[in-house]
DNA sequence: CAGAGTCATCTATCAGCGATAGATTGTCAA
DNA sequence: TTGACAATCTATCGCTGATAGATGACTCTG
């Protein structure tokens, strides 16, 4: 048996989130498949908890390593781009949203605070910059969530013809935009 | 002991909901507080997620029964006060937030048509008065989601003095103007 | 080479969970 | 008085996260 190790645990743990969704992610499970006993994965995880939290950050790990801001990009076009990746890569995963929302993030602060000091050079305030991102990340946030909440049978309501039911890429869009249009007029530069 | 029902029961789930937080609701703590055996709970609601549903729609009363906008209304000051409606009413509750993102609401849409009306009615076109309020809705469900996240002992990283943790109202507030402020330009009244 | 130490895994077990089956009681109607 | 139905009970199932402590396998030291 190849030996065991933080990543691996970690990767395998993420292929079961993929397959059985975040509640039934379970320590068993999740042993079985690395072709151990279940106690033996708290030799590398203090708690169940613990153990989401890697996942969680292993999971954004796409957009944590994307590449940052240039100074000649156009921070529009920018924010944009930041605001979809981190999104893309919610969706990635099966629950991603609900796993990075239940894990407290390592942020990294340094790449927060180069992503900030583009904005503020192109011409941003740095508080209006900083009320953005937020802003923007929650908004992906809350509409990731939406868009991976169980659709188990029985699930939707009756939708009428009259509200015809938005697809989530286009909702998102259409909320990324209002908040990009609202930051436009505070520019200096 | 009076008899049970089912609205005792969620009363008295919201309240256990409020002592130890959503992941230590427990049927067996609930039944304990209504001096009953664990199965009895069963007699009223069919699955402990239907329970967490029940309390969901219980809990986000206060804002599902506030007063309609009028025609006097200006539409501006209307949304802000809508959507810190929202927010307050999933603070009210501990783990107000994941508790209503865990359900799948059942959306008073008689309601929801009002409110766009009154928007449309004030100049708001149709297809921006609905990505508005569901953009406004997104942001506040991931804001108070983060708000409300669980700050157990040990949790917070080291908060670097140069980037001085917001307030989450003003966080909040700075947000919902952004979404106002994209939305103001596509009037057409 | 012997022994000590420590890393990694195992077996066994705990208390708690959501859920189901089926017996039992209480109340009201025919 | 009997029968039906509503509401609750007892008993139990299989599952969960977690802990204690034994065991094997390396590795380093003398």
């Amino acid at each position: 048996m190849t030996k065991l190790n933080r990543e691996t645990v970690v990767a395998e743990a993420l292929n079961l989130l993929d397959e059985v969704g975040l509640d039934a992610v379970s320590t068993r499970q999740l042993a079985k498949r690395l072709g151990v006993e279940q106690p033996s994965l708290y030799w590398y995880f203090r708690t169940k908890k613990d153990l989401l939290g890697a996942m969680a950050q292993a999971a954004m790990a796409p957009h944590a390593n994307a590449p940052l801001p240039t100074p000649e990009d156009d921070w529009r076009e920018w924010f944009l781009e930041n605001t979809r990746s981190f999104r893309r890569t919610l969706l990635m995963r099966r629950d991603g949203a609900r796993l990075h929302a239940g894990s407290t993030p390592t942020a990294d602060l340094d790449r927060i605070r180069r992503k900030m000091s583009f904005l503020v050079d192109s011409g941003v305030p740095e508080h209006d910059a900083q009320m953005a991102m937020l802003t923007a990340s929650r908004f992906t946030v809350g509409s990731v969530l939406e868009e991976q909440a169980d659709s188990g049978p029985g699930d939707g309501p009756d939708l009428p013809a009259d509200m015809p039911l938005i697809d989530p890429e286009s909702a998102f869009e259409a909320g990324l935009s209002l908040i990009v249009d609202g930051l436009t007029p505070r520019i200096t530069a």
